[in-house]
DNA sequence: CTGAAAGCGCTTACAG
DNA sequence: CTGAAAGCGCTTACAG
C-alpha cells in the first residue's frame, strides 16, 4: 500500500555508522549516563545528517507512554485577537521546553463528528471555555490528561467589565450601557463581562446597564443604535464586549450622527492593532499576561510530569486611553 | 515516574469482555472482512465504553506506518482574516475523512528553535508560503511527506492586484497607489499583489504605481500620507495590501481631511468581517474558494495515499463594492 | 469464528 | 564503552 521511499530509521542509522541502534539513540539523545567516545558520537551524528533521519515521533511517544504536545481548546468559532496574541507567546514560551502547542478552535461542532481527538495525543490541555458546560467537559475528558484553566476565567472577565465602568464614570456620569456581539458562542464571556458592568453600576450607584445586541450588518447596528438612544437622554456611555463590537457601534453612532465621545462614550476590549485606526481612535483596554504566562507555563510543564500545579496570578488590566472615551 | 492511573489499553477491554486482543480490534475497527458474532460485537463495545477506552494514536500509528494529520503551514506571523476563514473551512472538511488539520503559524522563528515537527507526524502538508525560499523549503523537507501548495499563489495574488487596479480605472482616472504594510513576514505575498497591480497600470497605460509603505502608528500614517500626496495633485486611487493595511490608510485620509472617495478612492482585499464598519465603509474583494476547495481536499486525500495530485482551479475573485472607493 | 504471534520504531535497563 | 533484548499498544496476516 505504502508506496514512495522508505522511512529511514535508527537501524539505517546504526548499519550506516557500524554500532548499534542503542549507540545511535545514546548520542542523538545526548544520554548523559553514557560516555561515547568523541570519534563514535561524531560519526553517528554525521551518518544521521547524511540519511536525513528523523526519529519517529509515534514510536518515541509510544515509548515514552506520553507526547510533548499541549492542546488548547478554543470553544468558539472565531478566535480573539488579543486571545489570538496570548496563544502564540504561550506557543513560542513552550517550544523552549519542546513542546507543541496545539489548537482546536470551534470545538462544539467538530467535538460532534468524528473525534478529533483521534489523531493528536496532547499530554496537557489548556481550556478556554465554559468547563461546566456538559458538552465541553466530555470532550476534555475523552483525553484523559491533566486540564488546566487558559487565563481566560470569569473572575476576570468580570473584572474587565466593571473596570470599563470606573473609567467612564470617571470620565462624567453617563447612562451605561453593554454592548454584545450577537454571535452565540462566546455567550460564556459576554455573560461575564456584563456581570462585572452591572456589578460596576452598582459600585456607582447608577442603574443596571441595559444590554444591547449590536447587529452584525451595518445599517442594522444603525437602527438599532437609533432604537436605543431613543428610549433616554444622553450621555451614553457604551461598555463594548470587544474591539469588535465597538467597530460597529462606533459606525452606527456616526450614521446617525451622534457625536462621540460627547453624546457617547465608547470603551473597546482587547486593543486590536486595528483599534488605533478607528474613527474617532478608539480607548480600549487589554490584558497584559506576562506573569500569568509564566505560571502557565510552569503549570503546563508541572501537569505533563503528573505533578500539582499552582494558582496562576491574574493578568494585570491595562487601559489605552485614545479619543472614543 | 508516570503517576496516575495506568492507560486502559485493548487488552483491559479483551479481558473484561472474554475475548483476544485481535477480537477487539476487529470490533471497533468494525473490519468487514471479520464476521463477529452480534453478541460477542455489543459486549465488546460495551465494555469498551465502560473503561472508557481510546485507542492509543502513537501506537496505532506506528503499526500503519502513518498518521491521519495534515499540517498547513503558515509562514507568517498572522494569518489574514481571509485565510483563516478558509482555514476553518479546510479543517471541517478534513475532519469528515476522519483527518485533522493542524496549523503551524510563523513557523520562520520556530524552525529556527527545536524543531517542532519533533512532535508532529503529518501525513500531508498544505504550505501557504514561499517554498522557493530556502529556509522554508529545508522546514517542509523534514518532514518528507507530500507537500501540496495552498491556495495561496502567485498567479493569484497577481490577479488580484490587477483586479483592483482595474475596479478603480472603470470608476474614473486616477493616480494609482500601491499601499503596502510594514510587516516584513507577508512580503513575498505583497510582492505578488504589487506586480499585478502593476501590471494592471501597464495595461490601462498608466504610469506604474508607487508602492505606499503604511507605517503601523496613526500619527505617523497621517504624516506618511500627506508627504505622498504633496507630490502629485489627485485624485488617487489606492491599492491595498490588505483591509487592515486600508483601515490605516482611511484613518490616514480622515486626519489629512481628504475626502473619500473623491479625492482619494480606497480598495481593500480580504473583505474580513470589520470591513463594513470602516469610515467610510470599504469597498474591497476577496477570493471565494469553494471549489478550490474542493480540489484541495481531494488532492490531500490522494496524497496521503502516496497517489498523484491534480492542478486546482483558482478561486474567483469577488469584488464588494461600498463606499471607499 | 477466534486467538497467538509478529512487527511497526523507539528507548533503556541489563549483561558483558 | 557497546550491543542484544524487552516492551510500549496497536493491527493484521496466519493458523486453527
Amino acid at each position: 500500500m505504502d508506496k514512495g521511499q522508505q522511512r529511514i530509521t535508527s537501524n539505517d542509522v546504526a548499519k550506516a555508522s557500524g554500532v548499534s541502534r542503542a549507540t545511535v539513540s545514546y548520542v542523538l539523545n545526548n544520554d548523559p549516563r553514557q560516555s561515547i567516545p568523541e570519534e563514535t558520537r561524531k560519526r553517528v551524528i554525521r551518518e544521521a545528517e547524511k540519511l536525513g533521519y528523523r526519529p519517529f515521533t509515534p514510536a518515541r511517544v509510544l515509548r515514552a507512554g506520553h507526547s510533548q504536545i499541549v492542546l488548547a481548546v478554543l470553544p468558539f468559532e472565531q478566535v480573539d485577537p488579543g486571545l489570538a496574541l496570548g496563544l502564540k507567546e504561550l506557543e513560542t514560551r513552550l517550544v523552549e521546553y519542546g513542546f507543541t502547542l496545539i489548537s482546536y478552535v470551534g470545538v462544539q461542532q467538530l467535538a460532534s463528528k468524528i473525534h478529533p481527538s483521534a489523531n493528536v495525543t496532547p499530554s496537557v490541555i489548556v481550556s478556554y471555555g465554559n468547563e461546566k458546560d456538559p458538552a465541553i467537559a466530555s470532550f476534555l475528558q475523552q483525553f484523559q490528561v491533566p486540564v488546566l484553566s487558559g487565563m481566560n476565567n470569569q473572575a476576570m472577565q468580570q473584572l474587565s467589565g466593571k473596570t470599563q465602568v470606573d473609567y467612564l464614570v470617571k470620565q462624567s456620569q453617563r447612562h451605561i450601557v453593554f454592548a454584545a456581539p450577537e454571535r452565540q458562542d462566546v455567550q460564556f464571556v459576554v455573560q461575564a463581562r456584563l456581570n462585572g458592568v452591572r456589578q460596576g453600576c452598582t459600585g456607582h450607584g447608577l442603574p443596571s446597564a441595559p444590554v444591547f445586541v449590536v447587529p452584525a450588518s451595518r445599517p442594522a447596528a444603525r437602527a438599532a443604535i437609533q432604537n436605543l438612544l431613543s428610549h433616554q437622554p444622553g450621555p451614553y456611555g457604551i461598555c463594548c464586549y470587544n474591539d469588535e463590537v465597538a467597530f460597529a457601534v462606533l459606525a452606527a453612532l456616526t450614521d446617525e450622527g451622534i457625536s462621540i465621545p460627547k453624546e457617547a462614550a465608547v470603551i473597546g476590549f482587547d486593543n486590536i492593532p486595528l483599534a488605533q485606526f478607528s474613527i474617532p481612535a478608539l480607548t480600549t483596554m487589554y490584558f497584559d499576561g506576562q506573569q500569568s504566562l509564566d505560571a502557565l507555563v510552569e503549570n503546563i510543564l508541572s501537569a505533563s510530569r503528573g505533578e500539582a500545579t499552582r494558582q496562576v496570578p491574574q493578568p494585570s488590566l491595562k487601559l489605552i486611553v485614545r479619543d472614543s472615551a
